[in-house]
DNA sequence: CTGTTAGCGCGTTCAT
DNA sequence: ATGAACGCGCTAACAG
């Protein structure tokens, strides 16, 4: 049972190969009595097209190259799944690459030149598959700029961007603005928050929507509620422990990650504040743990699915010479759930 | 700047096609002086090799095919990971499909023929892309035999397994027996479980493991220490307010994974017993928030790593025709944090 | 309209 | 170091 080709085919059902391949591809009309005695054959040699002759002669390849930073950051999967969801639909294949990037060159990220080489290769590799296109997703929204040379190869970003290129990347200010306005909306005035680090851009994004919203609603700024943590929840257990010591603390904080917000979260109860009823907390990226907590926190989910989906939408305009377009900054959804009261609100009456 | 081919080379360096491609194989000795002209003008021309027509010839991909039932599931990425691992060193390439079971079928998995024709299209695409093997990921361990006719490929399994084929599965009953040890080295005798599923293999080698560490160490059996849940934080709580509820409760309990664990916890705090000071407790899977919970969850690490790289030995061995070899029953470890101590102890000193 | 012949795509490799 | 056949399926050109 050597690999049965189109040839095999040809031969036990007397026609030619050219034939063979008509029927397989409906290219042109076959009498149907020859149709089915081609089909038959087919069936009984098990005849397992090969699409590397057929790409080989048609130059397309269905296939495009997916190169995550790494896998097993929280964010990766999903996007990979909203990717998946469209290939399907579209017949279209993922050849992934996994730089692994935590696990080579730990979380500095920030130094391009540190794993330039590894994009390089995975682009080189790529690009020697014939993948009609590359989708790359970061581990952090930040600039790659400069990293990645698709030698005019279609590509899009997500989950990072360049300056040249197409990116897709979940509105930030938006969310946070939409987070303040509801703990707004629940009556807070005196509303906290607790950032990532300055030198990354969702920082900036996200602070620019909480000023907005405080701005716009003519809330009392006060410089003394604005903290700036670095993502890890020691982070946002100390600078909870700071705001909780004001004298005039907030009844609200909006933190930047679920994590930190975990933090927030320990400092409050060592310090017998209670939430939600005297402190409220809203988090970002709807991590799954954020659920199990007690109480669940409230937080902003990423529509990651939908940034893979996009993606290749994008990405597949770009093959077809298209222009793309689309709603490329998704919005990001508030999950309601147990970290947020009205202020001065008592959940057991006194 | 069409397509530049290994004949525009071999042109522009006035040499064959054959001596282009010896240049760039090394697969024959070839004269320094041509060898370095060569070379100057596929740098010059900017080469990128055509793997497609490669393979035609050589009937090698280097490909292998992937197929994860659901890459959100949070023990596939770091499979995943692990199979990107080896990949990486051995310049093999990954084409990932996506069966996306729980978004379609929800956690019908058990019901095979709900999800069949996926399975099945996911190998014909696979095979037709000229794949040297296949990896099968599952969500959950559990016989998938009959899924999947690989038409003589070779095809490991991992998180599942088949009656016929190579599965690589970690060490479930080692692992509670381990969990079980440690526990019982902190002085515990009465020791519950909170067991998964019992139509679940992990439940019930998990338990073999628990009720050999039973008899090893002579502990009392007291059938009232058995508890079946369903693996959802809701059954870890209730289950764990019964044991609590008992006449002589336990010091100690063994919960089958992190998310009972935390029903467990909830249920020990509302109860007002402290943990770990009054129960111990001991989860399964090392789940990303069993760190961030107060106190943190000592676990049993699943070698998910591992796994996918030992799927990858095994299946490149599969591949060459050997026979493969190599452990493919890797162990858990134990993640030593803060929900256990010995019985009747005191953190801080009355 | 149906079926066949033959050349092609791109790189590899054997015989010269 | 080279020419040419080859891998496998597609498709233009051609024949009946």
């Amino acid at each position: 049972m050597g690999k049965v080709g189109i040839k095999d085919i040809a031969e036990r059902a007397n026609v030619s190969t050219a034939t063979v391949s008509y029927v397989l591809n409906g290219t042109r009309n076959v009498k149907p009595r020859t149709r089915e005695r081609v089909l038959k054959v087919i069936e009984e040699l098990n005849y397992t097209p090969n699409d590397i002759a057929k790409s080989l002669k048609s130059s397309r390849t269905n296939t495009i190259g997916v190169i995550a930073e790494d896998v097993t950051v929280f964010n990766v999967p999903e996007i990979i799944d909203g990717i998946n969801h469209y290939a399907d639909r579209n017949d279209m294949h993922i050849l992934l690459t996994n730089l692994r990037l935590h696990k080579r060159v730990g979380h500095q990220y920030a130094d391009v030149d540190q794993y330039r080489k590894y994009a390089e290769n995975a682009v080189a590799d790529l690009l020697s598959k014939q993948v009609e296109g590359i989708i790359y997703i970061g581990v952090h929204p930040r600039d790659v700029t400069g990293l990645i040379n698709s030698r005019g190869k279609p590509i899009v970003y997500t989950y990072c961007y360049t300056q040249n290129d197409l990116s897709i990347q979940y509105n930030d200010e938006q969310a946070s603005f939409d987070a303040m306005n509801y703990l707004i909306g629940k009556g807070h005035r005196r509303i906290a928050i607790i950032s990532g680090r300055m030198d990354s851009l969702p920082s900036r994004l996200r602070f620019n929507g909480f000023y907005k919203a405080v701005t716009e609603s003519e809330l009392p700024f006060d410089p003394q509620l604005i903290k700036v943590g670095d993502w890890g929840l020691q982070s946002g257990y100390e600078l909870t422990q700071q705001l909780l010591a004001l004298n005039e603390p907030p009844t609200a904080i909006l933190v930047m990650n679920d994590i930190m917000a975990v933090g927030a979260m320990r400092a409050a109860t060592e310090a017998g504040v209670r939430i939600p009823e005297e402190l409220s907390l809203v988090g970002f990226d709807n991590r799954e743990f954020s659920d199990y907590l007690n109480p669940r926190i409230t937080t902003m989910d990423l529509p990651l699915q939908q940034m893979g989906y996009s993606s290749m939408e994008a990405l597949s305009s770009l093959i077809k010479g298209e222009q793309p377009e689309g709603n490329y900054s998704p919005l990001c959804t508030l999950i309601e759930r147990d970290s947020v009261a009205s202020p001065g609100s008592r959940q057991t009456p006194s």
